[in-house]
DNA sequence: TTTCGGCAAAGTGTATACACATTTTTTGAT
DNA sequence: ATCAAAAAATGTGTATACACTTTGCCGAAA
């Protein structure tokens, strides 16, 4: 399951903007008007548009009538409700990924940790954001459910405008500890230790959001 | 959390298309060409092509590139991806359903199953199908939770593609007569016996998928 | 000085026009 | 008669133009 297909231009300021906004180089609340963004990238508004109209449905921009774009700036409580989703989700999928563990899924798991810690090492701030979300995503898509996995995408990024307001290094350093450990018991077959260390995993990164 | 603001003009083609295909009145593979749209609608290309792209969002139509619009014909293995994650969402909000039940939320789910059960009783093929998924966005809502209802509404409109194919009258009777039993716990707080109905419920709607 | 009304500037909402790709039809040769 | 190649038709991709809404500013009246 691919992304929708749609014009490679628009994807491009898709893209472009994606990491402005998740990369706070856009605060939320600025506003986005379609010509000085047409001109920006040297295209017509009508790309524009398109663009804007995705990332609303990405849920990083909002889009008010008549009056224009503004990058989103998601509510506490929109991501306490996408906490709740994610928990219902990612237990059973821990749940689920023993029953059908293998050791190449295992070792892909453990491949992607390496590759946190080295980012959460480095001063790699938003490839660490992306790298940690990612971890979860990739369990869903070695499950082969790529319905999930999608799932997840949105879910994560839509969180991430909040958790990279107040998701400090120390946190990170702590996320990916927790990353490990689940990939442990996973090792060892341990459906009720992955879950209990999914779920305090899932509630250590949402307090950790509340300033 | 509304919808993504649009404009009323797209928004209604978007939710007159998306009765058509989950009411199967346009058929999975159909070419949705922009230019005749547009003038049924009685709208330029434009307010055609957002709707399109919306739609595409949300997986009920398949764009491909210099090629136009298509009704997507979800395959069997998405249907079953999406059925699992459904089970995880759904168990889980039972299971929380449960702990914050109220009288009023109560009679709300009587009330939706009454109006199931008249659209089941006559012969309101695309009312019944449409009212039996509510039901469980409406449990969703009722726990204040919109990012979950949102999310069910997306999966219940992409199974109902498939659902419509397969689903027979006595069928719809019976996952009536499922959501009042699953009721009937919700009242009794027997959390084990409802999240029982509930699985098995699901169960049953997917099963009943296979030709 | 403050507030209200209107005017101008800016920006979004929609339609239309044109360029290019794809598909289909037609035509000509084997 | 069949197949291939070319041309016409259909349809998408992008840009531009115009109407209408919102907004900010300025002036006049209380």
């Amino acid at each position: 399951m691919e992304s929708p297909a749609t014009s490679s231009t628009t994807r491009r300021i898709v893209e472009t903007l994606t990491q402005a906004i998740v990369e706070h180089r856009l605060q939320p609340g600025t506003k986005l008007a379609e010509q000085k963004l047409a001109s920006l990238f040297g295209v017509s508004r009508t790309l524009v548009r398109q663009a804007l109209f995705q990332l609303a449905q990405n849920r990083l921009v909002r889009l008010e009538p008549a009056r224009g774009a503004f990058v989103a700036a998601p509510s506490l409580s929109e991501a306490k409700q996408i906490f709740a989703v994610r928990r219902m989700l990612e237990l059973e999928m821990t749940r689920a990924f023993i029953h059908t563990v293998t050791p190449a899924k295992i070792k892909a798991l453990q491949r992607h940790v390496a590759m946190e810690r080295s980012a959460v090492r480095g001063a790699d701030i938003c490839g660490r954001t992306r790298l940690l979300g990612d971890f979860h995503v990739r369990m869903a898509e070695l499950m082969g459910n790529d319905v999930l996995a999608q799932m997840l995408t949105d879910l994560i990024s839509r969180c991430s405008l909040i958790t990279l307001l107040y998701q400090s290094s120390s946190a990170a350093e702590h996320s990916n500890e927790e990353h490990a450990d689940i990939v442990r018991a996973l090792v060892a077959r341990d459906e009720t230790l992955a879950i209990r260390l999914m779920d305090q995993h899932l509630q250590h990164v949402e307090t950790g959001l509340k300033p």
